[in-house]
DNA sequence: ATTACATGTAATCAAATGATTACATATATA
DNA sequence: TATATATGTAATCATTTGATTACATGTAAT
């Protein structure tokens, strides 16, 4: 995948207001958040955080994995977020493009 | 509309390889493109940069207007680019949830 | 065992999106 | 007039996306 490709995805995965949400709740908590958790944070069903999220972690704007806490009725799944820094603006994308040949 | 979902609006505008293409191809040109130059530059057909630029329009990315030149066949439509510098983080999208209220 | 509660995901559906094709208009030239 | 060329947009269609509903599983309490 070429690197404006990556950007483009990056940048869509960003582009709706639940997501946005998502993430913010992520940073406010600083550890892991399970599914359910990020879904009442925001208030939308279950359903569609799970939605988001996974558009989010194909983006690799955020990742999970599975974890058995004793105690829990079964097994969760927590999401964390990865580190990003994006910047977006006419020149860079020039420069972007440039790089990627035409 | 929300700052939030402003913001949303404009990633997702930015969120497709094309729209980055023909934003680059935008500030390269400096001056203002009609559509069919944009077209041949990136290499899509017309009726598709029309699609992807009145995306960029509604989001205010770009912003257009007919030019009746001289000499020409009929009035062509400009498109020119808006200046933008989008800088989204984990950090910045907490502070900017939390300045919405929740 | 059954009831209650909580969780994760699959199925479904309407609406939006990306892309192609075809149409309508207009000028210049044969 | 017709032919060629160039432009802008409408119509259409398949795919993706956003969202809801319902299902399946698992633990704890009655």
């Amino acid at each position: 995948m070429s690197q404006l490709t990556d950007l483009a995805t990056k940048l869509d995965a960003l582009g709706h207001p639940i997501r946005l949400k998502i993430i913010a709740t992520l940073v406010q908590n600083q550890q892991q958040m399970y599914l359910n958790e990020i879904a009442i944070k925001i208030g939308v069903s279950r359903a569609l955080a799970k939605i988001h999220l996974k558009k989010l972690e194909k983006a690799a704007i955020v990742k999970s994995h599975i974890v058995t806490a004793e105690g829990e009725a079964k097994a969760l799944r927590y999401y964390e977020l990865l580190p990003f820094d994006i910047h977006v603006s006419p020149q860079m994308l020039r420069m972007e493009v440039e790089k990627n040949g035409q």
